[in-house]
DNA sequence: CTGTTAGCGCATTCAT
DNA sequence: ATGAATGCGCTAACAG
């Protein structure tokens, strides 16, 4: 690879006059600037990102974590960010992690100079104490200041009236497994189950379960009757649809599943209802935190999807 | 954040015995390895990677391009490689491209020293002509030397071979859209039927559509009677299960739908058989490739996954 | 064993 | 308008 001092060799100028050809700044004789350009077409010449970063004090590169539990949904995020992040000339230096350790571990990692910034997105776990200019996106507990969160009380609340509306008020809840995100989903179950003056039955809710499998049998098993069924995402709804036809609770006859997040639907789609986040938007806040452009949480409003 | 020369002052050594004891660490003093230890304690002192990398000329990433047509299935090749990569302390960074202009694009911005080497991942359209160097996983056409194919002969053979164990003899195939894994999925094709004995029909193959949807429309319109439909992956399975179920033909019973590529099936899988390849294995021969631990081309056979 | 020095490639003064 | 010199933080070669 040629460097900036062959340019400036064949351009029979200065490394300066290279630089400052390169990096816009004016004040250069037109004919210099001229012989710079062409050496450098000649040459192929690409500044050293590298050098430069050294020099700048600043690589242009946005460490991103990514939770790996609910990786579908990631994706889509993943896919958002790098589009956002690419408009600003940020790379995206990439990383999973699928517990607080090795989200630790992970920022340990990135915090070498490598990255200007770190996002962490889509954390369903406790997160550990991190710094805090970390950009949390959609993670369960904004402990950090900086954070795109998706609307849990609206979520809950426009699913439980959208249910109410289908005539299904025996609305049960498999919750998040805590956090603030578990707490915000109950409070907008609650508020919209009093709208309709719906009584709330703590029987309905289950929470704090290793997985959707138990939530859900454990719930079955309680012998609740359900005509509904409130999940947090749509890969916790597939299961849940798996589950509810082997005990002959068809869906959506019997039970309707409901997803919270259906952000990242597959192209052929299920028929489920779902709240859907704009992604885009979501990316566009993260990115505008992470550049300075503002300092503080930041909730999105999903919308109602249905088939 | 403090550099190596506020830890050779604490240390009361040199910067370079400070850079030894942090890197190769052999030939110090114990007595100054430990004083140096400290101080980079005290200070939270990590090295700054970007200015490793000026000096060693090499950054330790490695750029992933990823194509975003078939997302799901890239995700899980994603996060295979990321594994493999940080193994070998190697950092993901990431871009997605949906074409072949989009990919150029990413290739030129990755090359300017940023990284090592570059990785095309799942690219589903024909490949520019692209830097040798690059490695290629699972894309149509190995135009550039090193990549990591999957066996496209041997999972059509595959796929032919159980759906007629399955006495299913009228295979529809729905094929790429072209390049060499068109032409081997064929040829797979052909090969099996060949073995069962069963003609050749060319009205079964559909080709060069651009979407599944138009190929399975054409495919049904043509009246040719088929009980079973080879598709190239786990999207378009779902989407042709959709719309042959509008169609009256029910799968499994009077179609069934196999995936050429079922590696990265959700948790709530579906029940349609597949090949499914081992991902881990893909990352890590591509990983080898690319740290030049090998040269040339490399073919990993998936095996039948069956519900 | 360890300190000094010279780059790595670039941007940015500071003179001219 | 432009060239020479300096520094970003680190590693490696060289000289004690």
């Amino acid at each position: 690879m040629s460097n900036i001092n062959d340019v400036a060799r064949l351009a029979q100028v200065s490394k300066a006059t290279v630089s400052r050809v390169l990096s816009g700044s004016r004040g250069v004789k037109e004919e210099s600037r001229q012989a710079v350009l062409r050496a450098a077409e000649i040459l192929n010449y690409k500044p050293n990102a590298i050098a430069q970063s050294l020099s700048s004090q600043s690589t242009n590169c946005i460490g991103v974590i990514c939770a790996t539990e609910h990786i579908q949904q990631s994706t889509g995020y993943l896919q958002a960010l790098e589009k956002q992040l690419s408009r600003h000339r940020k790379h995206l230096l990439l990383r999973f992690a699928n517990d607080d350790k090795s989200l630790m571990h992970a920022v340990e990692e990135l915090s070498n100079g490598m990255c200007d910034a770190l996002v962490v997105v889509g954390a369903r776990f406790p997160l550990p104490e991190l710094p805090e200019e970390i950009v949390l996106i959609d993670c369960l507990n904004p402990s950090s200041g900086n954070s795109v969160q998706c609307d849990r009380i609206f979520a809950a609340e426009t699913a439980v009236h959208y249910l109410c509306s289908q005539q299904r008020r025996n609305i049960a809840l498999v919750n998040f497994p805590g956090g603030e995100a578990a707490t915000l989903t109950m409070d907008g179950y609650r508020q919209a189950l009093h709208n309709y003056v719906v009584p709330f039955n703590r029987q309905l809710v289950v929470e704090n379960e290793p997985s959707l499998r138990i939530a859900l049998q454990k719930l079955i098993n309680s012998g609740v009757k359900f005509t509904a069924l409130l999940v947090t995402n749509d890969s916790q709804a597939q299961e849940a649809v798996m589950m509810l036809n082997q005990y002959q609770l068809s869906v959506p006859e019997k039970v309707m599943v409901f997803s919270l997040d259906g952000s990242t639907r597959l192209p052929g789609a299920s028929t489920i209802p779902a709240i859907e986040y704009p992604l885009e938007n979501i990316a566009r806040r993260a990115v505008e935190l992470l550049l300075g452009e503002r300092h503080n949480s930041d909730v999105v409003r999903g919308s109602l999807l249905i088939a």
